[in-house]
DNA sequence: GGTAATATGTAACATATGTTACATATTTCA
DNA sequence: TGAAATATGTAACATATGTTACATATTACC
């Protein structure tokens, strides 16, 4: 394993790459490669260790009741896998972890980490922000699912991009990604957006999006 | 202020009293007494502190775009305000902070925390521990918003009550309490329950639920 | 025990969204 | 550049859920 790798992830972010050895040096760490398509941790096992996708790209699939897959996150290197899960009272994976491409993971035990998260403050300041990103980001993603109407969703999306002045935004992700962080239908967002044009209150051309009628697009906001 | 709430808040637990009085000594801190219905935070000020309620009890509240309130959560003591956004790359809060009844509160900086966890590994895990259960809420809540269909939601809920041998739960809330907890009309509870039970999934009397055919109720779970 | 408040059951109807099925546009990449 | 993959636009139709409007049941409380 690479340890540019290990050094560029973003546990040791902010740290130049000797310091990143030394550091190393003095803690206990492995890391793992896996197949693609190899499973790398079941939904229910325990979380024992850090988890730190160096290279390639792996999958967290939930399974219901009935054995069905019916969710997916993709994590791409450099990031964290159930980071959330290492600390708190539940310690274990939510998801099926697979490996979807060959893939290269750092491992740190949880004993091991507390020592480097107590060792050097600029860790601790990555860790932290690890996991506090990703509780942001469900934050986020919670705020959109409780906007009962996609035209509630889109508008408050919309609205957020363009900031308290702006009357012009190019969405960043596509109607299709867009449906799928919604949780609704591609074709509905086409539909929203069409509607929210013919009602006046936004103009839609491909990417941009320009505010006409900024009232009445918050007003959608409030459909909770 | 009383200072053995500080030493029982849920980031010095598991410090004897005297341990915590020596090591707040070595960092600067405050607390705050703040009126039943007076303003905490405004949503888009900035996170500079760690807030953590002693006493009394606060609110969340989120604000929409025209300004209406869409969302509350409470926050007894001794919980912590907006942990998650103290680091990564969101510092402001996200909600308004309103005292609900008289309450105070414990402040310390981030630069002043960090210390404090560099200092204490136990200090240090309560804080990972603080902010992983935060995340770990989220990731169960989104859980049960991304089911689609009401009998979904309601078969998890069921499922999940009755444990994986389990036939038989006792409805912890009134139909109008989960209709909330779901975010959907309160009829149609009734009638997903009524579906439920004339389908042969469930036997639904009152608050008691016998589960019939674990098989047809877990593949509505499937529904995404 | 009796009355008011709250919870639950049920039905008819309105509507937002999903589904299916294409056509067209845009991007990617060999 | 050209072909293939992906994204977007649009329409007809199905359906789950919200809405409204009650009746009945259960619980709280004087």
């Amino acid at each position: 394993m690479d340890y540019s790798l290990i050094s560029h992830s973003p546990l040791f972010k902010g740290l130049v790459p000797e310091e990143t050895l030394s550091i190393l040096s003095g803690i206990s760490f492995r890391t793992k490669k896996y197949r693609a398509g190899s499973m790398i941790a079941q939904a229910g096992e325990p979380v024992t260790s850090l988890m730190v996708v160096l290279e390639g790209r792996v999958r967290g699939e939930m399974v219901d009741f009935a054995g069905r897959v019916i969710k997916i996150e993709d994590i791409p290197a450099p990031g964290a896998l159930a980071s959330a899960f290492l600390f708190g009272s539940a310690n274990r994976f939510p998801v099926n972890i697979i490996s979807v491409t060959d893939s290269g993971l750092l491992l740190i035990t949880k004993d091991e980490l507390i020592k480097l998260l107590m060792l050097n403050d600029n860790i601790l300041l990555n860790f932290l922000n690890i996991i506090s990103n990703r509780s942001q980001f469900l934050s986020e993603k919670i705020k959109f699912l409780s906007f009962k109407t996609i035209k509630g969703k889109l508008s408050h999306y919309i609205l957020q991009k363009a900031g308290p002045d702006g009357d012009s935004i190019v969405m960043d992700m596509t109607q299709t990604e867009l449906a799928g962080f919604f949780g609704v239908a591609r074709e509905s967002i086409a539909r929203a957006l069409h509607d929210l044009d013919a009602e006046g209150c936004i103009s839609s051309k491909g990417k941009r999006v320009r505010i006409i009628d900024r009232r009445a697009l918050a007003s959608y906001v409030g459909d909770h």
